[in-house]
DNA sequence: AACGATTGCGGGAACGGTTGCGGAAATAAA
DNA sequence: TTTATTTCCGCAACCGTTCCCGCAATCGTT
């Protein structure tokens, strides 16, 4: 089925190192006419490398994993064509793995990945507390390994995120200067740290303005838009007064808007709505989304670059890059 | 590094060949104390396969390679977590490739793909004319090769895609039957095989209803949400008039009801909107864009049983396998 | 002409597993 | 006890490369 550089050998009479080195371009060992001729023998013979040999005998298989939640959020999707972008010309390949927001998936399809003996791992974790001995113990190995978007806290190892906490600061801040005072959030789950900062953010905001702080105003219903619809109609429902949405992601920020639009109210001069993880899909709906828009390209340049230092330099030390994230605000605020 | 079988004998006192047998679970050649010895002492030592290893020896990589043109649409990212979510449990793993859609890209990631010996491939390619000659003398060597979605005509290989002439026939009599008589077609690009079946529904079904053909109608500026704002734009700038807009995808149908609304037509009333490749994001917008969704779950289906067809019996013959789509009307028309 | 340096190539041991074969020990059958 | 049959394990070849080492032939130098 595949041609081998020992068909190639035999049938030129030459050994399979003379044409290991020619075709792999190799100077000095090999004369210019040998190398010629091997690899027209080789075009005409249609050999094909077997990297898999090649990756075995070098002990590198110039490949990274990257392990994401999810496809369907543009965020990842975007970072993953980036980081290609980058990695490609410089020889490398990638291979995407899911953990479909599965701590289980997330295990089993980082083993995957560590057993196929990539040079290193870009993951987005999908549980800040899930699988952190495992990682600890590959981290442990000298194995490199970079978190992107969301990390774990306490971990000896690279990571690159936004400032959550700042932006969403900033988104909360906007909210205020508008006049808003009962601002609902429309929160992420427990295990993901960015939804952490992003509520301690909330609270430190109210608190700075004097605003006291409405428990229940803060629901975690689901972060999809389903979620979003279901928490503002409890609001509604249960006559909690609110004038402003404060959303952990767009697809939630859409779902609120869409309740609050069939229900009468206007946007924003009734109720404003903002949201963090924004990308393009918040343009898409009316009124457009306010939101904050996490600087994928940077990210990937970034944890791209960590991994191949950590490749490089296996002992160079861990850095955490913060890439600060823009507030776009738009019709819905 | 890694601990191999090799430093697991040796630790053992016994050769790599009982080592080997003991992991990958053989019965009847090692007696089970000696094999739970084995297993216990590799887990102590944290053993991880090398897998590439047991790919040079064996033959075969139990990977899949997918190539696709993008992951921004939904439909390619949900294609490659369902065929992952079958694979998986069939021992398969899968590596993403994604040529951009540029021929140039997708031949380099398709050698990329061969190189690591992928024991399959599926892909969706950006043209139906580039390239031909490198997959014919793939499937010629007998490596599995399966097209989905974007297909190419006359080779002898197995595809799946939905049936785009069919679902877009059904799409402009819907738009017919709603009394439109000059429906505008923003078309796809020629290179793509589902975009000429669309124009050909075009045509037929105008005929079919006795409609006049009119290529004023026909525009062909991009396929994105800029390409259908400006190509309505365009009909409206130069006083073409038209009741109804047919578009090769739905982002040109967001784009196309953004310009609309903002001149001040009612869609419906004054200008119907409708779409092939309809997602998630049809729903998103307001009013909602009727379209033609793909059955991309069935498609995944069928394209990884045809792979694994392949591989396990690599003589059968080719299988064109053609899934109906749904239209899903929706406020647009 | 004699001698070291360079050039061009082949031999063979890795890389880390799998697997057919053969043999010793243990067990069963005669 | 002898013979036949299992059971369990080791030896060594193999997958397709790379790369170190060694050797012969050619080259340049005095």
């Amino acid at each position: 089925m595949y041609v081998t550089i020992i068909d190639i050998a035999k049938a030129l009479g030459l050994s399979k190192s003379t044409v290991s080195r020619a075709l792999s371009g190799e100077k000095g060992n090999v004369s210019p006419e040998t190398a010629r001729l091997v690899i027209e023998t080789a075009e005409r013979m249609g050999y094909k490398r077997n990297e898999l040999a090649v990756h075995l005998r070098k002990r590198k298989t110039m490949t990274i994993g990257i392990l994401v939640p999810e496809l369907v959020t543009s965020f990842y999707s975007t970072f993953i064509a980036h980081a290609q972008q980058i990695l490609r010309p410089k020889g490398y390949r990638t291979i995407v793995a899911l953990s479909n927001e599965d701590i289980f998936w997330e295990k089993s399809n980082f083993d995957l990945l560590s057993d196929s003996r990539v040079d290193g791992i870009l993951i987005s974790t999908c549980n800040d507390k899930a699988n952190v001995e495992q990682y600890s113990a590959f981290i442990q190995r000298n194995i490199p390994l970079v978190f992107f978007d969301r990390t774990i806290k306490g971990l000896d190892c690279s990571s690159v995120r936004s400032n959550d906490y700042k932006a969403a600061f900033f988104l909360m801040e906007h909210l205020i200067y508008k006049g808003r005072k009962r601002i609902a959030h429309l929160a992420g789950p427990d295990h993901i740290r960015n939804s952490a900062d992003r509520f301690q953010a909330y609270i430190d905001t109210l608190s700075k303005h004097g605003i006291a702080y409405d428990p229940s105003l803060v629901l975690k219903e689901g972060t999809d838009r389903a979620g979003g619809a279901t928490e503002v109609t409890f609001l509604l429902e249960h006559g909690i007064p609110f004038d402003a949405v404060f959303c952990f992601n767009e697809m939630q920020a859409i779902g609120a808007e869409e309740v609050l639009l069939r229900k009468g109210f206007r946007i924003p001069e009734d109720i404003a709505v903002a949201s963090m993880y924004g990308t393009e899909v918040s343009t898409l709906v009316h009124p457009a989304v306010t939101s904050v828009e996490k600087p994928v390209a940077r990210m990937a340049e970034e944890a791209v670059r960590l991994i191949l230092r950590q490749i490089d330099a296996p002992l160079s030390p861990a850095e955490e890059v913060i890439i600060p994230s823009e507030m776009v605000i738009r019709e819905s605020s």
